[in-house]
DNA sequence: TTTTTTGCAAAACCTTTGCAGTTGG
DNA sequence: CCAACTGCAAAGGTTTTGCAAAAAA
């Protein structure tokens, strides 16, 4: 099972459509498997493997660490799952349920802007003319300070 | 001893006055802090501690990783050393001898390019308009894709 | 039934911390 | 001399891996 991350089966998938997408590809809807897709929909913003492991908060069931993340890893090849950096500390997990946000995060505060690409081209236009690189803000976001940690 | 990371107390100091500052502030200039220096000074581009602990590969006397990383910090709150990340992998440190680095990083084979904070405004201004953001790329780079992998 | 997946434990990786001994000024 | 610093060892935080048992299809 290898996929690009970036690429999913299907464009902006509901939570059924993901459980599909796992079947069609002969994988198993495990309960674990299921609850990491649960979690990610119910937060609908991106979220420690930890969290999900705690059933955010025992809101859902909680379940293994290490199978967390081995079903995060799977689910990101599929192109259910992406994965963002916030500067240090753990990984953020999201479901491709939602336009491929790419961020912007306040080194200070962490408080971030999710922005649909088309939003970032004039940026990556600047980057492209600067650097010759095509800037992707998915993974790694734009760090830097917002408005209000700006002004102290 | 605090100051802030990027506020050196010499602009661009040469290895030398890196040594001056440190006395200046009532610090003491031990081999290992030497050594941790003349490995930057002598790297000069953005390494790992591990690297600097091995004397750069046993061209410099090695040492011991946690002074590494105790004098590292030292050093970046005297403004003389700073650190970037670089995607996944241990943080990469460098003196803080040259124009205060700006980096725009390649997530697939790790090519970087250095440039000076003037070169980035017109990003810095993309960004700005686009979040309300005011974007540095000095801890955190700018990631995406060399012009060499972009054209797989 | 058979292949995938789980849960637990352990390890890997990077970084920080505690502490007794050493050293720079 | 004495605070600053070192080296070593141990722990912390995040993520990965090995493996026997469990469960999905």
């Amino acid at each position: 099972v290898t996929n690009n991350p970036g690429t999913p089966l299907v464009a902006a998938p509901t939570i059924d459509e993901a459980f599909a997408a796992i079947r069609e590809r002969g994988l198993r809807l495990s309960a674990a498997r299921r609850l990491v897709l649960e979690a990610l929909y119910a937060a609908d913003r991106p979220v420690t493997a930890e969290r999900i492991a705690a059933g955010l908060g025992d809101r859902l069931p909680r379940s293994d660490l290490a199978s967390v993340y081995r079903n995060l890893e799977t689910l990101e090849q599929l192109g259910l799952v992406r994965h963002v950096h916030f500067g240090h500390g753990p990984g953020l997990y999201t479901h491709a349920g939602v336009a491929q946000h790419e961020y912007v995060v306040c080194e200070r505060c962490n408080a971030f802007v999710a922005l649909d690409p088309a939003e970032l081209d004039s940026i990556r236009d600047a980057v492209r003319a600067t650097s010759g690189y095509e800037a992707r803000f998915t993974h790694f976001p734009i760090v830097g300070l917002c408005p209000a940690c700006r002004d102290d």
